[in-house]
DNA sequence: ATGAAATAGGTAACCGGTTACACATCGTTT
DNA sequence: AAACGATGTGTAACCGGTTACCTATTTCAT
């Protein structure tokens, strides 16, 4: 591999040069440049990655840390996140915390010690204090559906209880008479939000009962597993809204296989708006998120931050919409 | 940050002590290396990884590249590497290549400039002589499921010529008299292989037709629009094979939307093992792969690579599973 | 007693970039 | 004509590690 050096002495320049020409700044000749240019090809000179971060701790690299690679929001979240940042000329770590709190904090040690430029966090086992410390050690970075404390960062998010609470009028709308709730894990806002979105608009009903809830950890076969456990507790229930589309996956499969028909006997909703929904059969109501959207945005916000951008800390709520399908789809 | 020589200061021992002690290479007395120890807790210290990597030349990173972060496949496969990288303690770089040859090479210069110790590709669009360049450059690197040139790299793939014969077979079995194929894309093996296996198995049956496969891109929609395409031929298909299982799912929803039943008028047959197979109603018959101890066996492969085996190039074959379900359970 | 091997640790060059600072030239302003 | 700013380029220190090479002491077999 050929140096800077050696591209310095090929053009008869110094190295200063090389390296002003690299990263455009300070003077260069017309006719220098050429020369360099010249013979940074004829050498097929590439600029060494960890020389460059070691002197000017600057990486072009932003990592996405999130919690659960085989789910499809994730996916979608990366592809926009990657997108922005190649078009930005930026690399992308993709950092799979599988929900576990130390994957994620060796994660942070790890980005931190590579220099990495910023991160994106769509996992959520961060307390303040450590986002405290993210702040103290001044390296950029954007929540992205959670916010440990609101002004200490910038967040990314929707709106999770309003989304809820559409899901509920929804199925309310459809004719559910007794509706449950299968839910994400407390310690994330998601799953918090949209568990309180139900229970506010439920909860003033007869019917309302707190055995109504199971949880489903964001998971298929959380879902599965709550759907049992909720029709057995209450066989007469005719609406459920999960709070992530893949429970809700879980719990339309779960349905059929008990024999329950959809929507007929009971409506499903879910929440997120990815593909996997309309794969299924009958496809699924969901409260879409823009996801797309979201991923694109925060890491704008990121690397806007990371080329010294110093405004406030913002909190970006993004709109949900309900996308009524067939799963709720009642006869009346 | 502290630096090695904060450390040696405070240790009162020079920096080769610290490194030596860092990598348990060389001698350091225990008493040393309890002050050491001592002096890296005060600080704090983490080492630099630019700085590392810049001097030894290892970095303690090996890149996944792979063609599509929404398919399921690669979601497991990206965590059994991740697993075994953490085992061995290496941290592993996502590349989503999004089935595009530029982004993939785009990869492979931004990869080597880093310094990655090594990549593992699951990605295709490499032709023998980027093959041969990365043999040159002497960067370790295992291929998943492609082998331009056998000889020249180690590979890691499965039984797929095998098991396409083992679906088909299958089909046969369950009484289909006319079955198509769903194929993926011809520049990869598993495309290929996937798609001679079903030819070798039909063509001497009078009943066969090059007009009985259609190219579904190994992705959900692509399966949708091949079930079109062919019931639109031949409306008394009864069989299909699809090449992959997010094409068989495609399949069996375009199935569904067209009112044909599945598997009393058309069975189905996927192939990979992935558990969107298992989510869907019917649950789907496939020719299910190792994902996870293929995942493993490359990383493990890559790492001994990395660190010094340098035994010949070898190919793993791992085989494959049929494992029938209801979209192919029919009543003769 | 002696020399080889093992143990312990220091010095300084090096990895390949960035950049502060110095210096030179040239056109423009006053 | 002197002063000044813009342009163009070189020198060398520095980023934070690794490691080759060297020195010194201890252990141990002969």
């Amino acid at each position: 591999m050929a140096t800077i050096r050696d591209v310095a002495k090929l053009a008869g320049v110094s190295v200063a040069t090389i390296s002003r020409y690299l990263n455009k700044n300070g003077y260069v000749n017309e006719e220098t440049k050429l020369r360099v240019e010249q013979a940074i090809k004829t050498l097929q000179y590439e600029p060494n990655a960890m020389a460059r971060g070691l002197a000017g701790r600057k990486t072009g690299t932003i990592a996405l840390i999130f919690p659960d690679i085989t789910n499809p929001f994730f996916a979608e979240l990366a592809r926009a996140v990657e997108d922005v940042a190649r078009m930005y000329g930026y690399t992308v770590i993709l950092c799979n915390s599988d929900n576990q709190a130390d994957k994620e904090q060796t994660y942070i040690r790890v980005l931190k010690q590579r220099y990495v430029d910023g991160i994106l966090f769509a996992s959520y086992s961060l307390r303040s204090d450590d986002v405290d410390a993210l702040n103290n050690e001044k390296i950029p970075f954007i929540m992205l559906d959670r916010a440990p404390r609101e002004t200490s960062c910038t967040v990314v998010s929707s709106k999770h209880l309003e989304g809820a609470q559409q899901a509920v009028q929804h199925l309310l709308d459809e004719g559910c008479t007794k509706i449950a709730h299968i839910y994400g894990p407390q310690d994330t806002v998601t799953g918090r939000e949209r568990f309180m979105g139900y229970e506010q608009s439920v909860k003033h009903f007869p019917w309302y009962s707190p055995s109504l809830v199971e949880p489903g950890y964001f998971r298929v076969d959380g879902g599965m597993e709550a759907v049992e456990n909720l029709m057995k507790r209450h066989p007469d229930i005719d609406g459920i809204f999960a709070g992530n589309d893949t429970m809700a996956v879980g719990a339309l499969k779960k349905l059929q296989r008990m024999g329950v028909r959809v929507p007929d006997q009971v409506a499903l909703c879910g929440f997120d708006g990815i593909d996997l929904t309309v794969i299924v059969e009958p496809e699924i109501t969901t409260v879409a998120q823009s996801i797309y959207d979201m991923g694109m945005l925060s890491t704008r916000l990121l690397i806007k931050k990371i080329e010294g951008d110093n405004s406030e800390h913002q909190t970006h709520l993004f709109d949900v919409k309900l996308i009524p399908r067939e799963s709720t789809r009642r006869k009346r």
